[in-house]
DNA sequence: GTCTATATTCTGATAGAC
DNA sequence: GTCTATCAGAATATAGAC
């Protein structure tokens, strides 16, 4: 199974690994190319170099990142509570797969800001949504006027994505073990729609 | 005002805002003393290493971001509200100083989680506060039963931190400014401990 | 495509003059 | 205390054989 897999794909699985642990700068080459089983020449040869090989994954993960969330926001089948759900869902799912996606992601884009966050959000403006259209439909006229929208969309990212990159102080102070810890998200996955849902009325 | 510092204070200021902006592995010895206005040599002199140098700032910052904490954690007088508020109002209130500390203190524990997660939070066990009995007194029987406290206190943290943590990334989603980014937070040390009280009904 | 050996650049740290 | 010059080691990247 593991021999099945190309050299230039052993490569990047190592690379991405090793890049979502430590970071860009914290990477050596030399650490992804024996995670790779593969000498360093050949990372060179299939990527150019240790940057290159580096924008290729973050685009990536960033990619598998929005993308899902962009879908999501943008269905016109689904109501306020299923696109609720579904995000919720979709994301602890997703990153329980991969934990330290959130904080790479974040990490990187404050290393050097203009580079991603110009390239994948310009698309996405949060008030051009689906979704934000029937938060707005669904919160009371009185509410509106004083609550701005979109705090309870920045809540729902929150309470999604925060435990994750908070991952391993909440284990040490919460005294629980990872196991537990993924227990406590798979039961966010109901609680935190119920409680947006909460907050709006 | 900026010539009444001691070289050691300038290069230090100079330390903090290079570390936290990039991190441990991102920053570079000579960036900090081009910023301090002094020479590579001195830094060395006063510091010894660029790893003393992070250690005692990431000390101090992991200190004045728990010190507060901890405090009204296991105050006895304030009731559970009155926690709620002292805790939003007063990390809004210090991190809008530095926004960067959430997100440098959690990336560079990923980056070492031993090094630093043993030393500072140790002590503070969560289940062991204050705030958490007068948590569990508070919430009602079957809810008890039914949901780990634990998950409030997590949303108080998650709906606190994180819009720090992805300030970037919202700037940009959401299409607001710096200014309006802080209006919103300003909005939010009022809200927080609203939508946390409403959830334990 | 893959490797060994090597060139090149970067970076933390020190020696020594002032 | 502060600087210039320099070293030593690390890390990225390439040359060239197989």
């Amino acid at each position: 199974m593991n021999s099945k897999q190309t050299t230039e794909e052993k490569i990047k699985e190592a690379a991405k690994d090793i890049f979502m642990k430590k970071g860009y700068s914290a990477t050596k080459t030399r650490d992804i190319a024996e995670h790779a089983g593969i000498n360093l020449a050949l990372l060179n040869y299939y990527f150019r170099s240790k940057e290159k090989l580096f924008n290729q994954i973050m685009m990536e993960s960033m990619s598998s990142f929005f993308q899902g969330m962009i879908m999501v926001f943008m269905d016109k089948e689904s109501d306020l509570e299923q696109k609720f759900i579904k995000i919720v869902d979709g994301y602890i799912e997703q990153i329980k797969q991969q934990p330290d996606t959130p904080l790479f992601i974040l990490s990187e884009m404050q290393r050097n800001p203009d580079e991603f966050l110009s390239k994948m959000t310009k698309k996405l403006k949060i008030q051009d949504t689906i979704l934000y259209q029937q938060l707005i439909a669904e919160i009371g006229k009185e509410k509106l006027e004083s609550v701005n929208p979109i705090h309870f969309l920045v809540n729902l990212m929150s309470m999604t994505l925060f435990p994750f990159i908070a991952k391993s102080m909440l284990e040490h102070i919460g005294d629980i073990n990872s196991q537990q810890f993924n227990a406590l998200m798979e039961e966010r996955k109901m609680l935190i729609p119920m409680w947006i849902k909460q907050m709006l009325r």
